[in-house]
RNA sequence: GCCCGGAUGGUGGAACGGUAGACACGCAGGACUUAAAAUCCUGUGGCCAUAAAGGCUGUGCGGGUUCAAGUCCCGCUCCGGGUACCA
């Protein structure tokens, strides 16, 4: 009778297969869909490692739950499977990157399916398959072919793009560059990270702090190179508002939105003197207006040159000079101590017309806002560090709401910076007329702001934080752009009859030199001709990794399609995803993007909703022991010991401190969940996995602890197994209550994502059902029907025992009945003064009265009140009595 | 710096403002066994104490609200994650 876990697994598993128990049918009569999406992963060539299951196990449980709970379920997996590893393998192996993609997608699918996860595998999908990728491209058509309706607030076609007649009448190519300047999806130079050693350009998440590539360690450096960019931030408001309506962690989406950064305030002109331009700044706070007594703009301002006097000009070409060559790391190592240059140029502060100089600093960045600002160094800090520094005036310009009268002193002579609220002073100007005085900051912004407007000196701007989103690599390995250079300066699409555009064979893989694709060697690949002669070029850059994964959930819908994206009878049904799993790490990037790709295909009508993840939830992350010295030096875990609780050095013998860490090569303490399955398993992974802790924290592995949930999976199987331990007849009364409470509080669990509770809710009943040692056949059939929901191996295997010739899952969730969830007999805790002292009995039905009653009436009470009446008694029905006495 | 999390026995962790430590690991003791493993049973926060009881104390630290605080509020400490001068 011992539980031979590994003939079991392998017998289900292969009967699930065989029966294509979880293929999944769109029936879309029925009312009752759920959508359980994982994020796919990245298959890696070192396969799964126990973070994975995390999630997958997770979703699988809900899916079975919803499964028999009558639900129609849509619970698919696939790869997101373009990336740099297996380019970096064929250039050095020469190894064609499908090859190596299609084994590690072979290792991941074999490692994923010996989990038991109720995945349909016929859904499967693969990001780098030209059948999907076409899509993929498809997609970018559209978004190149959509520009945003400011006043709808909404993507439409370009072709309803209205052409201002000045334009039209400028020709055909101003037309063309007029659209083009509002198409989503756009071609322009831009400034990126590029690393030299690797010959890629690489993404800003690939750079590290120290201004490294995190592939190989080289410093990167700025390029300008053209680049795909694709204008996110004009959905940024419809992404900000979207976000209230999700049923997100809060932090995520707190995330997301400092991500968006909204702010509100003004954009100001200022007149420059001496030239016929203005400068354009954006500030939150136009209220400080008279306390701006100089203005800075970035190294990279366009009008650098033109402001810039000749007595000047060198030290600020020096200077653009070498903030050019800075990369982060020194920018923000110099972050401390700020830097900048006077151009010899004033403007004029619009609300007195004072002179004020302009200086250059590269705090102030290009990308932000006009990439000019005004300085209010006594109410910014910034301002203040570079104005004490290069010792410009600080004029304090808002008596501060502070009690602190030396404080107080200091800000008004313009020692100390205030940011907070106050009442201006000195902030009217008897010529333009505009007097904020007396005022607070609220009431300030609004006045100076409706003057500004008045007279066209400014107006009220919403800024955003978020950029244009960098939507090219110069990489082999990514879905190709459907994209010709024309010689005549015209860039198009290709025809979409034409897709999928596929990668064309290369011999090497090695990348152009100056950061051009390998694609830039694909010979007549290269070359197209159009019906009248023209030539034009292919585009060679191709998609970053973000592309197939921004939408690959729509494409599970309908995976096999060839003659549409999706059919969107079936979208209608399926969408949105009803629950969506990953990790943390995603929060931000790739949620937005695929939220914003989403946003443009619902605006043009291919897709039904909004939003497309109603529900979201991060799994924690696993981490793994790992060892340390007196000195903080790590040792890999392979060589230490254990010994009475305490760790020592296997070499040196040196106790070491067990610290929490992330499983890594280095540490040699990353968890293969083979070999968890090879020794206890995939039933007991899975338990283990859930039975950690919350699904949303981070925790340690610690093998020793899946005993624990491996014992209760022998134990059920010990007991559930031996047919004499079925009984016939009336079930025990206790065992009824324990089943239905198991029952009620398993499924509140899964619907809750608290998995670990409910296994050790079973955990409970299987306590007592040994405690009692016999069940009916009817309590065996619902507690394993619950049980194979975690362990579904397990489940099928005694459900057949049981004399069921057919999987059990489909078979409906057990029916809590609450007769056997009623207490009659309550045990009150009695506590004096809040401690807790005795307990005692008391009918459930009773009323506050006679508790009170009834526990003043106990002799145990006299202990504690002395026999003196009590000043108060508090009695919360069902839960609690708390009698107050005098303290003694 | 800023933003977001977190801190509960030897360990992982439970706990609608209502009995702190469920469940599990580990450990200790017992049963079974020639013995061990496996299994089953019992105990297990700390301190004091006992014939049986019982008492004190305890959720990172310091205050507060409340009949009652791990949970709510204020002020810290430490740890983890994100971000980098966002005007």
């Amino acid at each position: 009778m011992d539980y031979n876990f590994k003939a079991i697994e392998k017998k289900w598993q292969d009967y699930w297969e065989k029966n294509k128990t979880f293929k999944t049918h769109d029936d879309l009569e029925n009312p009752k869909k759920c959508y359980v999406l994982d994020m796919f992963p990245y298959p890696s060539g070192t396969g799964l490692h126990v973070g994975h299951p995390e999630g997958y196990t997770a979703t699988d449980i809900y899916s079975r739950f919803k499964r028999m709970k009558g639900f129609n379920v849509l619970h698919p997996m696939g790869w997101d499977a373009f990336g740099l590893p297996a380019e970096q393998y064929a250039i050095q192996t020469g190894t064609h990157p499908a090859i190596t993609t299609n084994k590690n997608c072979d290792t991941f699918r074999r490692q994923i399916k010996s989990l038991g996860l109720s995945y349909d595998w016929d859904r499967e999908i693969n990001t780098t398959d030209p059948k999907y990728f076409k899509w993929t491209q498809w997609i970018f058509i559209r978004l190149f072919n959509t520009w945003f309706d400011e006043n709808l607030q909404k993507g439409r076609p370009v072709n309803e793009l209205t052409i201002p007649d000045e334009i039209k009448s400028l020709g055909d190519k101003e037309v063309r560059k007029y659209i083009d300047s509002r198409r989503l999806a756009y071609y322009e130079n831009a400034q990126v990270w590029y690393c030299s050693s690797c010959r890629i350009v690489c993404a800003n998440e690939e750079v590290l702090n120290d201004g490294s590539h995190e592939k190989c360690g080289n410093q990167v450096e700025k390029k300008y190179l053209k680049q795909w960019m694709l204008r996110i931030p004009l959905y940024a408001e419809r992404l900000l508002k979207g976000i209230d309506s999700l049923n997100w962690p809060e932090g995520i989406k707190e995330m997301q939105r400092n991500w968006i950064g909204r702010s509100t305030g003004a954009e100001v002109d200022f007149r420059i003197e001496g030239l016929d331009e203005s400068l354009t700044v954006f500030t939150t706070r136009p209220d400080t207006l008279f306390g701006a007594t100089y203005m800075v703009i970035a190294p990279e301002h366009h009008l650098v040159d033109k402001i810039t006097t000749d007595s000047y000009r060198k030290q600020v070409e020096k200077y653009v000079k070498q903030s050019a060559l800075k990369s982060d790391l020194d920018r923000t190592d110099l972050a401390k101590e700020k830097t900048g240059v006077f151009t010899g140029r004033y403007a004029l502060n619009p609300v007195n017309n004072s002179r004020i100089p302009i200086w250059i600093a590269d705090y102030v960045l290009t990308g932000y806002g006009t990439g000019a600002i005004m300085a209010v160094p006594a109410h910014d800090t910034r301002d203040f560090e570079f104005a004490e520094k290069f010792n410009l005036p600080i004029i304090c310009i808002q008596d501060p709401d502070v009690s602190d009268a030396e404080q107080r002193a200091r800000i008004l002579e313009g020692n100390e910076c205030w940011t907070e609220d106050g009442i201006y002073i000195n902030s009217s100007d008897p010529v333009t007329g505009i007097d904020i005085n007396g005022l607070n900051k609220e009431a300030g912004i609004e006045k100076i702001t409706k003057w500004l407007e008045s007279r066209n000196l400014g107006r009220a701007k919403v800024n955003y934080k978020l950029r244009d989103w960098l939507f090219s690599r110069q990489r082999y390995w990514g879905e190709p752009f459907p994209v010709v250079h024309w010689d005549d300066g015209e860039i198009s699409v290709i025809d979409e009859k034409e897709l999928p555009l596929e990668l064309p064979a290369l011999e090497k893989y090695i990348p152009g030199e100056s950061g051009e694709s390998p694609l830039a060697n694909a010979g007549e690949w290269l070359n197209v001709v159009d019906a009248n002669g023209r030539r034009g070029r292919r585009e060679t850059n191709t998609m970053p990794q973000w592309a197939g994964s921004c939408w690959y959930y729509l494409r599970f819908i309908d995976p096999r399609n060839d003659q549409v994206i999706f059919d969107s009878e079936k979208e209608k049904y399926w969408m949105p995803v009803d629950l969506y799993i990953g990790g943390a790490e995603h929060a931000v990037l790739h949620l937005l993007y695929s939220r914003f790709w989403h946003k443009v295909l619902f605006d043009l009508g291919i897709v039904s909703t909004d939003e497309p993840y109603q529900r979201l939830f991060n799994q924690g992350m696993i981490l793994a022991f790992a060892y340390e010295n007196q000195t903080g030096a790590k040792v890999p875990a392979d060589q230490v010991t254990e010994k009475n609780g305490k760790y020592y050095n296997t070499q040196t013998g040196e106790e070491l401190k067990q610290i929490v860490a992330k499983m890594s090569k280095s540490l040699k303490n990353v968890v293969n969940p083979d070999d968890v399955t090879e020794k206890y398993g995939a039933d007991s992974l899975r338990l283990y996995e859930m039975f950690m802790g919350p699904l949303d924290v981070m925790k340690p592995w610690d093998e020793r602890n899946v005993k624990g949930v491996f014992n209760f999976i022998s134990r059920t199987y010990r007991f559930f197994a031996e047919t004499g331990n079925i009984s016939t007849g009336e079930e025990d009364i206790e065992i009824l209550k324990g089943l239905h409470r198991t029952i009620r509080k398993v499924e509140d669990d899964i619907e809750n994502l608290k998995f670990n509770t409910a296994i050790s809710e079973m955990m409970i009943f299987l306590n007592l059902v040994y405690k009692k040692g016999k069940v009916t056949k009817e309590t065996a059939r619902n507690f394993i029907l619950i049980l194979s929901a975690f362990a579904p191996h397990l489940g099928e295997e005694l459900w057949q025992i049981l004399g069921h010739d057919h999987s059990l899952a489909y078979e409906p969730w057990p029916e809590v009945n609450p007769e056997y969830l009623k207490v009659d007999i309550i045990e009150y805790p009695v506590s004096f003064n809040g401690k807790m002292r005795f307990k005692i009995e008391l009918p459930a039905e009773m009323n506050k009265d006679d508790i009170e009653k009834a526990v003043l009436a106990d002799a145990r009470s006299e202990k504690w009140t002395g026999g003196s009446k009590p000043l108060k008694v508090v009695v919360v029905p069902g839960k609690i009595v708390n009698v107050v006495v005098k303290p003694s």
